[in-house]
DNA sequence: AGGTGTTTAGGTTCTA
DNA sequence: TAGAACCTAAACACCT
């Protein structure tokens, strides 16, 4: 069966729907994260036929992304400003689609009140947090009520963004979503090991193909600690420069 | 100003 | 055939 290429689809419009077509390009991604930009860039690279009428598909995507439970907007790491956030897709959203065919979902993926209400206030307090440390590093005294409580200091999920581009798989390749651990999407839960058994190693870009998109190697810890983990040093070195000898968050939590 | 994000509304296509 | 999933358009607010 010979691999379809990155213009297999030429002109035609491709078989996915917008909701695939995200989460390819979040999925290809190292951090499993991307700005809008970003995912504009991923279909149009990939799909010709959304190099025209892009108002019309751009809003929709953005529709989206808005609209469904399963992605999940990032405050942008205060140290990394830029226009808009980042999208990641929410980590139990990974079954939705069936037998991990991107073609169409088994079933929308809903959220519980409760689960949206917690997220929400988590990222909320995340985006305070980033608020505050920018004005700390503007010399501006924070506002308090933007500073998250201690309990509430936990590392942020903002990306660490490599500076090349993510290596991006052949659209036709990413029919597969990965078996994924259900955990709760929390900011804490994220900072836990993916399981006991885990020997944690470098991470390593994956580069998507028939052969290796099927599974993710669950020996490595999830790219949503790593990512995490790496922003929280970062930020705790930034702080103890600039912060110092106002705010300084609670000690860090262990960075592999 | 232009990009981003949210919401509403109405239509089409697909599936059980 | 009904309901779910999906697509499109549009209006509006917010942010950089």
């Amino acid at each position: 069966m010979p691999r379809p290429s990155r213009e297999s689809y030429g002109d035609q419009k491709p078989p996915y729907s917008y909701i695939s077509l995200t989460a390819m390009a979040i999925w290809s991604s190292p951090e499993r994260m991307l700005p809008l930009s970003e995912i504009y860039r991923f279909i149009t690279d990939r799909f010709p036929y959304y190099r025209r009428n892009t108002q019309r598909w751009q809003n929709s995507l953005r529709h989206n992304l808005s609209f469904n439970d399963c992605f999940v907007k990032v405050p942008r790491r205060p140290d990394r400003p830029g226009k808009g956030a980042y999208w990641t897709l929410h980590p139990q959203a990974f079954d939705m689609f069936e037998n991990g065919s991107l073609l169409r979902r088994r079933k929308r993926f809903k959220l519980q009140k409760g689960e949206k209400d917690n997220l929400n206030a988590e990222l909320a307090a995340l985006a305070s947090f980033n608020r505050a440390f920018l004005a700390r590093q503007a010399g501006a005294p924070p506002p308090p009520p933007a500073m998250p409580s201690a309990s509430l200091y936990t590392p942020p999920l903002c990306p660490q963004l490599s500076p090349e581009p993510a290596e991006i798989p052949e659209a036709a390749a990413i029919t597969m979503f990965p078996q994924r651990p259900r955990r709760a999407f929390t900011i804490e839960a994220l900072l836990e090991p993916d399981s006991p058994r885990l020997s944690p190693s470098p991470p390593q870009p994956q580069v998507m193909s028939i052969a290796t998109m099927p599974r993710l190697d669950l020996s490595m810890p999830s790219p949503y600690v790593l990512a995490a983990q790496r922003y929280h040093a970062e930020l705790l070195q930034a702080a103890a420069h600039a912060l110092r000898p106002c705010y300084l968050p609670p000690p860090p939590l262990p960075v592999a």
